[in-house]
DNA sequence: ATGAAAGCGCTAACAG
DNA sequence: CTGTTAGCGCTTTCAT
């Protein structure tokens, strides 16, 4: 074998910095620098650390060395599901900000549940992280004092309507809810439906309602039917609700869907029942999937911003973070996101 | 102000068990004991040191506890994209299998470039995860030399044709392909055409297709139409791709898509053009998303275990990491698992 | 059952 | 430009 071309010797304990600097004979501390382009090294130097680090095929310890700088390159990210597009989007955003920095998210689920959002959250600050993105203005008393105490930027993102700890960056839900009242009892409608998942901790959907209901109210109409569904795919349960909902108050004249996935599903079930739509009935979702362009059909819904948000909560972190301004001095920024309001072809235009 | 019921103080500077030590009169490392629950600590001590901790607020240190240890509970998980349901399915079958440990995933995202495949692995690894699963079988040789010297286990997922580092898990896509194909070219259809996305780095579409072509071959077909798409939404690009297809080559009587999005599409346009399916055309996906229950039509398709795929491989972390099994002495597991078809209603009974 | 001492692998701060 | 000296906050190991 050719002793010019040394082979990389697979290591039987981890590569330490001090094997690069044996190996290239600079000390440990030029090998730092070289490996993070800080300070000046000469040029021959770098060469020399860099063939070694190379060939040795040294990975650094990031552990050991956010030990000594006190400086973490991780975002915490806490959302409470990956199941329907809504999140996986918002890490896009986010991914899309930070790709340009040296910041990485890293992300936890928390299925919806307060206590699992605790123990996530727990776990991730005790890697002290640049920052925190989390969705949602409601936590135990426990998660807000963590995020109150975490020492570095918090941005709670989705939602508007409440006091954020630091940042928040959102839409209003409740007037994504009251909009789409208006757009409905406006257009005429009066027998209305509301078809929603079974999740009393989605604060969200909930305050979306909420907002439906108070502006119907306003126009002197109220829900005429209710129908709620917990897992399963969407698209079936919409078609399902919707067939139970018309066949136990025929004369509903619209159904409101807390989802897009679910008001597709309403929406092939009239299709295929041939229901006229939006004459017969008119039907209405949320958060604009990309996917509904695809339909024959193209169902009411409202844009929740999904990508803005992540992207804008990424630069917030990563601006206080490239800033130093771990405290939030500025007293913490606000973004509110509109919800465009789109009506598709299955809502009268009023 | 009750000085019985001391509030919390928030921290300026993060708090370390030293705080922790003195504000219970027990030295650190009883506290570190009681806080890992570790050794035997009296039930008094214990309480004590609970109450203080909680009273202050105090977050361990995951940096400081990794280094003196050497053991970090993360998983490094790598795949190519968020952007449609696969691999969110899959992350949501590691999640379920490492929710039951102490394991936590931590996910980086490639978007099929090699190099940042690379980059997002060295970033990964220079946090000493317990374990790396990592989509595909095809690296460069950088990442191959990175995976095979990582020191913990690695998975490699989705896909069995090749050769892994360590464990694998995953289907044949080649075999996918050609059973598809034989159910195609069995049915009788004789005039196949293909649309799959424009992305020359995912191995496993062209391996599924290279599988689909031969199968074919035996047969004495050939494809006589491809297509292919990058970006934009699956379901809208099916129907366009699909009926560029159908114009270009009217006498098509199969369309093979690479994934259920787009070929739902397609099936939207023919139902909307009136065009029979399956019998003027069949039309096949491939991943069994759940989504297509809902439509009228369900597409041909083909499950490739995603979530199956996600449990198996972050068990086989876990395990390995339980026994400390670190450097894969058993010499690594492979599984590889069936993909089912499903022909559904668009594709003729042979 | 509890404590003291010695690092883990790296980087900040300072010296040359 | 390069090297030396102290830790970072925790856990390991060994006393007691």
């Amino acid at each position: 074998m050719n002793q010019d071309a040394p082979k990389p010797i697979p290591p039987r304990r981890p590569l330490t910095l001090r094997d690069v600097s044996e190996a290239s004979g600079v000390s440990e501390m030029t090998v730092s620098r070289v490996l993070r382009n800080r300070g000046d090294v000469s040029q021959a130097t770098r060469e020399r650390v860099l063939a070694a680090a190379k060939r040795l095929g040294y990975v650094p310890n990031k552990i050991a060395g956010a030990l000594a700088s006190s400086r973490v390159n991780l975002v915490a990210v806490v959302i409470p599901s990956f199941s329907n597009m809504v999140f996986p989007e918002v890490l896009m955003g986010i991914g899309s900000v930070l790709d340009s920095t040296d910041l990485q998210p890293v992300v936890g689920v928390t299925h919806y549940k307060p206590e699992r959002a605790e123990k996530v959250l727990y776990e991730m600050l005790s890697w002290r992280p640049s920052g925190v993105i989390v969705a949602g203005l409601e936590h135990t008393e426990a998660a807000r004092a963590m995020l109150s105490n975490a020492g570095c930027p918090v941005v709670e993102i989705m939602d508007v309507d409440g006091e954020p700890i630091d940042s928040m960056v959102g839409i209003s839900h409740r007037r994504a809810g009251r909009m789409m009242a208006e757009a409905i009892a406006g257009a005429g409608y009066r027998n209305i439906g509301f078809a929603g998942t079974k999740m009393p901790l989605d604060h969200r959907a909930r305050k979306r309602f909420e907002g439906f209901t108070a502006a119907l109210a306003k126009a002197g109409l109220e829900v005429r039917d209710r129908e709620f569904y917990a897992g399963g795919s969407g698209l079936a349960k919409g078609r399902e609700m919707t067939a139970t909902m018309l066949e136990r108050t025929p004369d509903l004249d619209f159904i409101y869907y807390s989802n897009d996935m679910i008001g597709a599903g309403g929406m092939l079930h009239c299709l295929t029942e041939g229901i006229d739509v939006p004459g017969r009935i008119g039907l209405a979702g949320f958060n604009a999937l990309e996917m509904l362009a695809a339909f024959p059909k193209k169902l009411a819904t409202m844009d929740a911003c999904r990508r803005e948000i992540g992207e804008a909560a990424a630069r917030i972190i990563a601006e206080r973070t490239a800033s130093g301004d771990l405290a939030g001095e500025g007293g913490g920024t606000r973004i509110e996101l509109e919800p465009v309001l789109a009506l598709g072809d299955t809502l009268k235009r009023s």
